[in-house]
DNA sequence: CCGATCTCAGCAATCGATCTCATACAAGGG
DNA sequence: CCCTTGTATGAGATCGATTGCTGAGATCGG
């Protein structure tokens, strides 16, 4: 196939090639009847814009920087998926980058990003160390974050609010009849995750009940950890909150292969709102994030700040998604 | 921050452009002196190479798409995580591209990762509909397929043995004294998806069992009409094979709701050896697929492709992975 | 009928690199 | 001492697009 660059299609069109560029990104500024002359020639040859050279003589692109941690975790993935559509919804190209937790790659990806002159970015934090990195770099590039950022108000971000996730999650425990009611933590480091538990803390303190933490552990074993330690309490809670879906999992599978029950024995709420969790055993009850919703809006916001340079941090409504791994206390 | 160009690393060094293009990407064409400060300058200034302008100008570039129709599906989620390891082991950068089932967006891709100079690229497919849009390119570009492809025997491919894997998971059962194996089938249209229902079939054609399957839908429902099925039969049977990870988990979760447990009631098998079957309750008997070397020998066979132009088409061993979903049958 | 105004398309420089070719200088052979 | 050979760097065209500037015609009012 011979290489088609704007000028083979100029050529074959019988025009400048600067003609053709503009009746393509510029179509008021050419004919109507030329234009259509020329889309209909590019058209028959098959002829695409390289995204290569627009980008380099633009000095700006249309791929967008998806950064998360770790894409095998669903949360990132419902996000990614969300976002692929959002982000080609307005014209972008979505570029998904794993980092698998090492701050080197993200900088590497910072970097890339500045290359590709994309003309902003949008991470997902696992951890604190990422906000930081993005102060290495002077963002001409602007980067919206997908969770709270501390102490730099100069980035947009979008979050939901944790408090209010606790909160309808301790209510519809209540609600329940559970007066004892447990946490296990989840990935720590980020924001989200400390401010879940925090809320935790002091929505059980303002209610007059002990919080009972289970385990306060980073990892994805932080479930196994929980689930032992329940096994250890003298009296048990009656429920117990995760921080977020993948502990709940965590949670009910290592419970359950010490021969407790969810949720006659105890009850697991979850946080986050998987679709994995429709169809896990028991279905998860959980707290669930608009996800979709938080891909398209920081998109909205980058642009937004691309255009106005305002830096909006929204907080979204969590609501409650009952399924089945709540119930009553066992009485 | 000033453009940092070559030039501008060139005028630093004192050097002319192309030296400091050959300090990068011809080591040995150069003083190693020379070089040295080159580099050393750059380090200085920040600067990386931009790869836009490389690859507009090499005509090849070190982008690797890979094309999941799903990145929300686990599977595809680890393959893409392996992959990205794999890729930039090799200096590549692997592109993640989600068709969400859509062809129009597989041609999309394909057509941008011509544009993109992409050496190569790797497509898991979800139906086969997908490899014929290949055809639509005629690729410079080449691909690797990771899955069986019908008919067009000119692009390398990496599965695992189906057969073997149902073979294994017919033993397994087998052992635990099983003589009533059930299935249910997983997303349709992709070969391997086809091979695994085959498998079954014949398998237990030749050892005289009568197969029942209870679903062969495409969709996740699968699993859900699955366990309504399995209950409207008079004398269901024992054990059931599940088309993939996927399909197991819905049918567990579906089973459970009505009451029927696993692995007491009736034991359930899956396919694919997701990290999320360790988690899920009960932890999920599977036949493992080796994942993560699936990338790196697809990488490999696109590499060694681009090199001798050689077409492999490569089988992978599955094996069994024992954990808590499976037992014997409840006499 | 003429100059002013407006459209529309061509020209050429440019984005940041690569690569072929040419040049400069050093070393080695006869 | 001159010519060959080789090494190390510089010059400049090029990849595929964009865009400010220029000029050719068309339109229009007086």
């Amino acid at each position: 196939m011979p290489d088609l660059s704007i000028d083979v299609v100029a050529k074959a069109a019988g025009v400048h090639r600067s003609t053709v560029s503009r009746a393509f990104s510029r179509p008021e500024a050419v004919k109507s009847e030329t234009r259509e002359h020329i889309l209909r020639v590019a058209e028959g040859l098959g002829y695409t814009m390289s995204p290569l050279a627009q980008a380099l003589r633009r000095k700006t692109s249309t791929f967008i920087p998806l950064i998360v941690p770790d894409i095998t975790n669903p949360f990132f993935a419902e996000l990614a998926k969300t976002m692929t559509q959002a982000a080609d919804d307005r014209g972008y190209q979505l570029l998904l980058c794993v980092t698998n937790g090492d701050p080197a790659k993200t900088d590497g990806y910072f970097t890339a990003m500045q290359a590709m002159y994309a003309p902003f970015g949008i991470v997902a934090p696992s951890t604190k160390v990422d906000t930081e990195a993005m102060k290495r770099f002077d963002f001409g590039h602007k980067v919206v974050v997908i969770d709270r950022v501390e102490g730099d108000d100069a980035v947009p971000t979008v979050t939901v609010d944790s408090r209010r996730g606790i909160k309808i999650a301790l209510e519809h425990l209540h609600s329940l009849g559970h007066t004892s009611i447990g946490y296990v933590s989840g990935i720590a480091g980020t924001h989200t995750a400390q401010d879940r538990m925090d809320a935790y803390l002091e929505l059980s303190a303002e209610s007059g009940i002990a919080p009972v933490v289970l385990d306060s552990g980073s990892d994805l074993d932080a479930g196994t950890r929980g689930a032992e330690h329940y096994l250890e309490i003298d009296n048990p809670p009656t429920a117990i909150i995760a921080a977020n879906d993948m502990v709940a999992f965590a949670v009910i599978s290592a419970l359950g292969q010490r021969g407790v029950r969810v949720p006659e024995d105890v009850s697991v709420i979850g946080f986050d709102g998987l679709a994995l969790g429709a169809r896990f055993n028991p279905p998860l009850t959980t707290v669930r994030q608009p996800i979709a919703d938080m891909g398209h809006i920081a998109i909205e916001l980058a642009e937004k700040q691309n255009i106005d340079g305002s830096v909006d941090h929204i907080v979204l409504e969590p609501e409650l998604l009952v399924r089945g791994s709540t119930s009553g206390p066992r009485k």
